[in-house]
DNA sequence: GGCACGAGCCCT
DNA sequence: GGGCTCGTGCCC
């Protein structure tokens, strides 16, 4: 008889293991890779089979041994690559294996997806041209089909020959056909080449890289170029050696809104893109795998889930705006940083990965300059555009003059002079909402989120809304802590800055872009769309206007609190800070008009502001560097973040503290790597729905012996532990 | 995740 | 004594 040993769909960590079932003999079929339906206690659920085993007849097991029921598919789901690589995420990020193979899967359960089915009309015989009695329209569809072959139903509509198909169909002289169609929302972007001539730095940059695409060899790259110096041309040519390579490519970009922008340009080269991101559809997404596995795609673009797909015999990847933080994956296990995984990945394919950035990480730019990445260098802009003239306005300086506006009386006056001039802007001020804080006057209580405690934001609509559970609540009148009623709405969000906009500038068109204005599909690329048509004069919103996207008009942007990132109590706040405002201000000038860039900002002699107006990258990180290393942090150590959970403060304390005394024991002493751990303290969220949160927070030279430790606390097989290896912040 | 099972506690 | 809630262990 056959067994299974079988990966069970399970969203805990308590299930850390492989189950064996009984291979019934109407499924002999089976392989590993499939999806299953099995028995579970006393549910059916969904699980993967890892490996097959043949046993004698009649073998006992001190379990029950139970049969599995049913396949989802027609097909193993999984590849061995898949596979493999969701035993890596496992074991690396220690979360179970579900977890890792859910990564892979369209949606996070086994759905079955039904095939969309389109009719297809084609002849049904010959036609006697000359004798025809019956309709023009008639005559003139089955003309079309003979001239093309076969007509699909959209096509006949478009012709407004719906009704002449039906009466020929009813007469015999055309027959329909049933096709399955594969669902792609991107499929109607289209684009043409644009002319243009590559930069000496551009093919430098591009026969360095191409040496090692055609060694077929494992290497990383930093393409390391200024914002507008063409790096998704360079990204371009490298696809294309790839693709005559006979080997595929995964571009990578941090956000779902800039996978528009950059899917259109590749489809001006390549036929065979497919689009994967998280807001498609199961059904899209699970069509979009089934013509990567059947070989028909050469180029998967999207954002960090497009590098959990059936696609083999890679040699190139791409990953845009390597610095950006949507890159990591905080929400569910396995908490995975694509930069690192997407390295992995072209390891074990022998590829290429080049990360691309006009600002890159610390850590990155720092493996660059140790050798461990090859830099590959792009100075300056093409067409040898100028950067940006930037102007740093110290906000203290506003209120003193009376000014209470969020805009400075500077970026008004050069915003009216923009609009005179027919040119765009952008602005960016990073909170959504009206306004930030609602806070009590008398006794300075802050309105905050039932669920996790942080502060509540103010929106235009009149409700109070926690950004991070999407909790509403009704603002109050009276303070529910002191009665008083003098209740405050301070802070500014881009719907107040709207309206200060329009009292500024009564004639100018603006448009707003942030997480609200863009909640439908494609809703950022209908923004983007209609500024780059100049159906608008000023762009504003959070940092998504910020974000890789050229407009040829735009010669102004602002900046506004620029230090709010500067605030918050974590390590990467001065290279969240400088990343902002350079890549807010490289949306200036791109064409032949020089751009001009303002910064706001209370706080102007940080390094972070000061070397971001000067957008000096290598001066920002020569500071930053000793820095990292005096206080023990990335790129010198690497970071796990624990957090312990319970209902009882002082229970959820005591167990980090037992594991931070466990750690003092066992790691530190007999290790000659550097290695430190900090807590217990309240994490950032100290309460989560009444469950209480402490953080231990560990810092390594040496990830294997604290990821050694943590399994041998049997730390990854509970659902009250919350474990991060890499994280972005340290609470 | 989610169900079964047992302990502790309130009901008439 | 029955039924409810809550904590704990286990699923092949």
């Amino acid at each position: 008889m056959i067994i299974a040993e079988v990966c069970v769909n399970v969203a805990t960590n308590v299930i850390d293991q492989n189950y064996i079932y009984l291979v019934p003999d109407r499924l002999k079929f089976l392989k590993a890779g499939w999806r299953v339906i099995i028995p579970f206690r006393t549910k059916t659920r969904d699980g993967f089979i890892m490996g097959l085993n043949e046993v004698d007849d009649g073998t006992t097991f001190d379990f029950e041994l139970k049969e599995i029921i049913d396949v989802f598919d027609e097909e193993p789901w999984f590849t061995p690559e898949m596979m493999s690589a969701a035993r890596w995420l496992s074991e690396f990020y220690l979360c179970p294996l579900s977890m890792a193979m859910r990564l892979f899967m369209p949606g996070r359960k086994g759905q079955k997806i039904s095939a969309r089915i389109e009719k297809i009309y084609k002849l049904a015989g010959t036609f006697d041209e000359k004798n025809f009695k019956r309709a023009v329209a008639q005559l003139r569809l089955l003309k079309l089909l003979k001239e093309r072959g076969e007509l699909r139903t959209f096509e006949i509509g478009e012709q407004n020959l719906s009704a002449a198909a039906k009466a020929l169909v009813e007469a015999g002289l055309v027959k329909v056909e049933e096709r399955k169609i594969l669902r792609d929302s991107y499929s109607k972007i289209k684009s043409v080449p644009k002319p243009f001539e590559l930069t000496a730095e551009q093919i430098a940059a591009t026969e360095t890289v191409e040496k090692f695409l055609t060694a077929r060899k494992f290497q990383g790259f930093l393409l390391y170029g200024v914002t507008g110096s063409g790096k998704t041309q360079v990204y371009i040519e490298l696809a294309k050696i790839t693709r005559r390579l006979g080997r595929r490519v995964i571009i990578l970009v941090p956000e779902i809104s800039l996978t528009g922008q950059i899917v259109s340009n590749f489809k001006a080269y390549f036929s065979d893109v497919a689009v994967i991101h998280s807001r498609l559809s199961i059904a899209e997404r699970s069509d979009a795998f089934h013509r990567i596995r059947n070989g028909k795609v050469g180029i998967v673009i999207g954002a960090r889930s497009a590098l959990f797909t059936p696609i083999d015999n890679v040699g190139l990847i791409v990953m845009d705006e390597e610095q950006d933080n949507s890159y990591k994956q905080d929400k569910n296990p396995p908490h995975y940083h694509a930069r690192f995984v997407a390295e992995e990945f072209a390891k074990f394919h022998g590829a290429s990965i080049v990360f691309g950035s006009a600002t890159p990480s610390v850590e990155t730019f720092y493996r660059a300059e140790q050798g461990e990445l090859i830099l590959l260098k792009m100075p300056r802009r093409v067409l040898n555009n100028p950067l940006p003239e930037v102007e740093c306005v110290d906000m203290r300086g506003e209120l003193r003059a009376n000014n209470n506006s969020v805009l400075s009386r500077v970026l008004i006056e050069l915003l009216k002079k923009t609009l005179a001039e027919k040119n765009q802007a952008i602005i960016l001020l990073n909170r959504r909402g009206w306004s930030t804080i609602v806070m009590c006057r008398a006794c300075g209580e802050i309105a905050k989120c039932p669920d996790c405690g942080l502060p509540m934001t103010y929106h235009a609509d009149g409700m109070l809304r926690c950004h991070r559970c999407e909790v509403e609540a009704i603002p109050p009148e009276i303070c529910p802590s002191c009665g008083s009623r003098r209740i405050k709405f301070l802070g500014t969000g881009t719907e107040k800055l709207e309206k200060a906009l329009k009292s500024f500038l009564p004639n100018a068109k603006v448009l707003r872009m942030d997480r609200d204005s863009t909640r439908e599909k494609f809703g950022h690329k209908k923004i983007l769309d209609a500024f780059a048509a100049h159906e608008a004069d000023i762009l504003f919103g959070t940092q998504m206007v910020a974000k890789g996207h050229d407009v040829s008009g735009v010669t102004t942007v602002g900046v506004l609190s620029a230090d709010a990132a500067l605030s918050f109590a974590n390590f990467r706040a001065a290279e969240n800070c400088f990343t902002l405002i350079t890549q807010a201000a490289g949306r200036a000038g791109r064409a032949d008009l020089p751009g001009k860039v303002i910064v706001q900002a209370y706080n102007v002699d940080a390094a972070a502001i000061r070397f971001g107006c000067a957008q000096d990258y290598e001066k920002f990180f020569a500071n930053e560097l000793p820095q990292r290393k005096e206080v023990f942090f990335p790129p010198f150590c690497r970071l796990v973040k624990l957090i312990f959970m319970h209902k009882d403060e002082i229970k959820a304390k005591n167990f980090a503290k037992e594991i931070r005394d466990a750690f003092y024991g066992e790691v530190k002493k007999n290790n000659f790597k550097r290695q430190e751990i900090f807590g217990p303290i309240p994490a950032a969220i100290a309460n989560l729905r009444g469950v209480y949160r402490f953080v231990l927070l560990i810092k390594s030279e040496n990830l294997s012996s604290v990821r050694n430790f943590l399994r041998a606390h049997n730390l990854h097989k509970r659902d009250d532990v919350y474990i991060d290896i890499d994280p972005l912040t340290t609470d």
